[in-house]
DNA sequence: TTAGGGTTAG
């Protein structure tokens, strides 16, 4: 049978039965008289149905009694089956009663109809009416609040008020307080709490008066709504109209008042609560529990919990739930998973939802191995992913760039898994585009959108946001033109999507019209709009408009955001910048708007600005940490920062990062600065290179591309193997030598002293590595294997006299292929080598069109001087042809002038104050450099960026 | 001696 049959097609037997039911009511006060007077059996349902089996065994033995049990017996058993969700199972016990020609009533028949509701089949339960016409049974108002349930759980809005109004209009029956709870409920939940409201103002006018159900569901509809005054009103018209308010209505208005923080209020509520002796129970107990949680204040919300405990409510699966999701939303999964470990262990039974939880804790620190592994042991224990586990996974997935595992577990999807939702698809259109796999992208929206599966404004929004980002602006335009006529209205994520697409190609009038299209269509422009426009002034140096919308931006109270702030920062095309290019943002944001950056999250707004730049950071804290080394992957260790705090915080247990963050600055702020500049190379191969002697396995370890996501896993696993090593702190600001978990267990296995098993194992690696002596002399062999493997690849190797090494140059082919597409600007720096041989590998970024910081060039060498910067600089012209305009910088400081002629930190000031003196028609001075100087910095920068 | 409504989590 067709799904979701329409009212129409039911509509026909209504009146036809409405009679009847008077007719049958009048005549039959006394129903079901062959089964009443019989002797009920005594059964203790609670003690005997624990279970499916329970059940279905009860049953038989009930229809083989004689006499049979009374049908309120059977009724009984089917509902004790309903409310373990055994629906079917009641399907199919209703059709052997038949079989067997026992007759039924209509309780029975109504919670056949009900069951059909339960699974979401109400057009069956539609198809039961004209079987109650036949058999002579009533049905009555409780049938039709049943139906008028099960269309609101399907979505099914019109048929539910269509029905509604049919059974009122033509008076089939009387809708009791029930019926009109049902109703109103289901308009509030799908967002109609104002018709909820006008019911209920014409319940109080009319028969049936609303009771305590009624109130609460339009103050809850009204506390979702976040209209908590009005919610507050309603309840105080209802105790004045002698309804007292329940632990429901109280519990509504206290969940209300903790999701915006309100906690004065929800105490007072509480005490007001405990005054009419009405006792908070699990839910308001939860309730509060997840306000605090959200709050980011798991531990107040465990105490919250120990409370409850002592007044004896114990918390449920979704009290553990709640603090789960409390730790995961502070980073810290290892915390959460102790609570699941927990709530095991108390021999509570985690639903799937605790599982979503934990693994979307797992993705979001990237640790998909670990999120997976949960996967697995959600079927090993009986239970079934669900469309949300899967999509938390895929979206993990492509988060780690994972693709060919995203597609796996998506096709598993299609073929066995749960049935995709609306989420499910944007997250995989949002991958394949986030990684430039339109064409599979497309397809898949096309085939969606011929299935005409459900859509929503957001999926649209990734769709449209993919075509940009991937130079198909026509695309996305006429897909955006399209969403008005299928009747799905742009919101403000949508525009702003179009307008940084229209943006980032330069077509700012295209951009500025679609703001007046908003602002037409009453969908009001928000401060991401804003952010967005005045980086597109600033990408196409607009500066006199950005001057006007920056006074507009500030007369609508919106401020710069942490990525215009960035983006201001890197303005001038610069990687790099020191606290002075911020302080100077920092005055423009309060000359123009009147106030200072909003604090990000990233710490890049929140700037001590007095004081050397380069001083003493220790006593700064936390935002320095940006600036303080002058790491190569500046941006990366802007936005990456906090994250990789948040590891170590969770390994640790500590819960207050910013502590953290400034206790831990000494140990960390090199190591994590450091790390970055290692990794950026795909280093683990030139480290195994040059630190192990040995190079592994060629093919599988040099990609000679730069992944961002590789740097992601592998910096957490560093900092991951530095805190198991006790410490991530070793004075040559790199990895830890210390005895690791390998060395330990080795210790313990042979019961030997550390010194003797270090010393071993040292000798083991040689053999497996080869000794570094080994691999200095296999380095023609290795260069021989880059340039097979990558080829277009060049590498220089430099000896002393005697034939020692001195020099190492590598520049991989697809390097210097990207290269041509950066802009001409090459930042350098130099970090040790750990090694015994020691050393520095020097590197060579430059940036794309997008500021994303890309490899140009390594080169191990003795030590970071001029000598070594003519022969980097040398091969790295020889390999990818550096222009003459092109500006040579060292990350931080300007140190070894003959080769690199400017420090980041000057170009930043330049281009800063270049801007600045644009912006507000003003002569900035520089002070501590010559003006000679900074006309000739100006004149390259301008020319070369 | 039986059927239908309202509050918590991803």
């Amino acid at each position: 049978m067709a799904r979701g049959l329409s009212l129409r097609k039911y509509n026909a037997i209504i009146p036809l039965l409405s009679s009847a039911v008077r007719s049958y009511c009048l005549l039959h006060t006394h129903k079901s008289i062959s089964v009443k007077g019989k002797i009920g059996v005594p059964i203790n349902f609670d003690k005997e149905v624990k279970c499916l089996d329970d059940a279905v065994s009860l049953f038989h033995r009930m229809v083989r009694m004689k006499p049979i049990p009374s049908l309120p017996v059977f009724c009984k058993l089917f509902k004790t089956m309903l409310s373990m969700k055994h629906y079917s199972a009641v399907v199919s016990l209703f059709q052997e009663m038949r079989k067997l020609d026992i007759p039924i009533n209509d309780f029975v028949l109504n919670i056949l109809i009900n069951s059909y509701c339960l699974m979401h089949r109400s057009d069956c339960s539609f198809s039961l009416l004209p079987f109650y016409l036949k058999s002579g049974i009533p049905f009555n108002v409780v049938t039709f609040a049943t139906l008028i349930r099960g269309l609101f759980a399907e979505h099914n809005l019109n048929d539910a008020v269509e029905l509604f109004k049919k059974v009122v209009r033509e008076n089939i029956c009387e809708p009791d307080e029930i019926m009109y709870g049902t109703f109103m409920n289901g308009l509030s939940k799908r967002g109609h709490t104002q018709k909820a409201l006008s019911l209920l103002r014409l319940m109080e006018q009319g028969n049936t008066k609303p009771d305590v159900c009624v109130y609460s569901i339009v103050i809850d509809a009204l506390c979702k709504d976040g209209n908590l005054d009005a919610a507050i009103n309603l309840m105080n018209e209802m105790k004045q109209k002698g309804i007292p308010p329940d632990i429901v209505t109280y519990g509504s208005l206290i969940d209300g008042l903790c999701k915006l923080g309100q906690w004065e209020k929800v105490r007072t509520l509480f005490s007001e609560m405990v005054n009419l002796n009405i006792y908070p129970n699990v839910y308001t107990f939860t309730m509060v529990i997840d306000g605090l949680c959200k709050e980011g204040k798991v531990e107040d919300a465990e105490e919250v919990m120990e409370h409850m405990i002592k007044k004896g409510v114990e918390p449920n699966i979704i009290t553990y739930n709640v603090i789960m999701d409390g730790y995961c939303l502070r980073g810290q999964v290892d915390r959460a998973r102790r609570i699941f470990d927990i709530l095991m262990n108390k021999g509570i039974e985690p639903d799937i939802i605790s599982y979503n939880i934990l693994i979307n804790g797992y993705c979001k620190k990237k640790k998909i191995a670990d999120a997976m592994q949960l996967l697995s042991e959600i079927s090993q224990r009986g239970s079934k992913p669900n469309t949300v586990t899967y999509t938390t996974i895929l979206q993990g997935l492509f988060e780690v760039g994972r693709i060919g595992d995203a597609k796996q577990i998506y096709a598993d999807m299609l073929s066995v898994g749960p049935k995709p939702n609306i989420c499910t698809h944007s997250t995989v259109l949002d991958g394949y585009f986030r990684y430039g796999l339109v064409e599979e992208a497309l397809s898949l929206f096309n085939k969606l959108e011929r299935k005409r599966e459900n859509t929503n404004i957001a999926f649209y929004t990734v769709v449209i946001n993919g075509l940009c980002k991937n130079g198909k602006l026509d695309e996305a335009h006429s897909v955006f033109e399209k969403l008005s006529l299928i009747g799905l209205p742009p919101n403000v994520r949508t525009y702003n999507t179009m307008i940084t697409g229209f943006c980032l190609e330069g077509l700012l009038d295209e951009a500025k019209s679609m703001l007046r299209k908003m602002e037409k269509n009453s969908c009001l422009p928000d401060s991401v709009t804003y952010n967005v426009f005045v980086q597109g002034f600033l990408r196409w140096s607009k500066y006199s408009e950005m001057r006007n919308f920056m006074k507009e931006m500030t007369d609508r109270g919106f401020s710069f955001d942490s990525s215009t702030a960035r983006f201001l920062v890197t303005a001038g095309q610069i990687a790099s910048a020191g606290m002075v290019a911020l302080s100077y943002v920092q005055r423009i944001s309060e000359k123009v708007t009147g106030r200072s950056l909003e604090e990000s999250k990233e710490g890049l707004a929140i700037v001590e600005t007095d004081g050397a730049p380069f001083g003493d950071y220790s006593s700064v804290g936390l935002p320095c940490f940006h600036f303080a080394d002058g790491g190569l992957a500046f941006s990366f260790t802007i936005l990456k920062y906090r994250q990789m705090l948040e590891v170590v915080a969770g390994t640790k247990g500590i819960a207050d990062i910013d502590h953290l963050s400034k206790t831990l600055y000494h140990n960390t702020c090199r190591f994590i600065l450091r790390v970055p500049g290692f990794l950026l190379v795909s280093t683990t191969s030139l480290l195994l290179f040059f630190e192990r002697g040995s190079i592994g396995n060629i093919p599988s370890t040099f990609s000679g591309v730069f992944f961002p996501h590789d740097l992601d896993s592998a910096a957490e696993a560093l900092l991951d193997s530095g805190t198991t090593n006790g410490g991530i702190n070793n004075n040559k600001g790199g990895l830890s030598w210390s005895m690791g978990r390998e060395e330990q267990s080795i210790c313990m296995a042979l019961e030997e002293g550390y010194w003797k098993v270090y010393t071993a194992i040292g000798i083991a690696k040689n053999l497996v590595w080869g000794t570094l002596e080994h691999g200095y002399e296999v380095l023609d062999a290795y260069r021989y294997m880059i340039k097979s493997t990558n080829p277009g690849s060049k590498t220089t190797l430099h000896l002393h006299e005697n034939r020692r090494f001195k020099y190492f140059f590598i520049s991989f082919g697809a390097w210097i292929q990207g290269f041509r597409h950066l802009r001409k600007g090459i930042a350098v720096d130099g970090t040790f080598l750990r090694s015994r041989y020691n050393g520095v590998l020097l590197a060579a970024v430059a940036q794309d069109a997008e500021n994303h910081i890309f490899p140009v060039t390594f080169c191990v060498a003795d030590k970071e001087c001029d000598a070594s910067y003519e022969f980097f600089f040398n091969n790295c012209d020889a390999a990818s042809k550096i222009p003459k305009s092109c500006v040579l910088y060292r990350i931080g400081i300007q140190v070894f002038q003959r080769w690199v002629h400017f420090s980041s930190l000057q170009i930043t000031l330049v281009v800063v104050s270049g801007i600045l003196e644009r912006t507000f028609e003003t002569t900035i001075t520089t002070k501590g450099s010559s003006p000679l100087f900074i006309e000739q910095l100006k004149h390259i920068v301008e020319r070369s960026f």
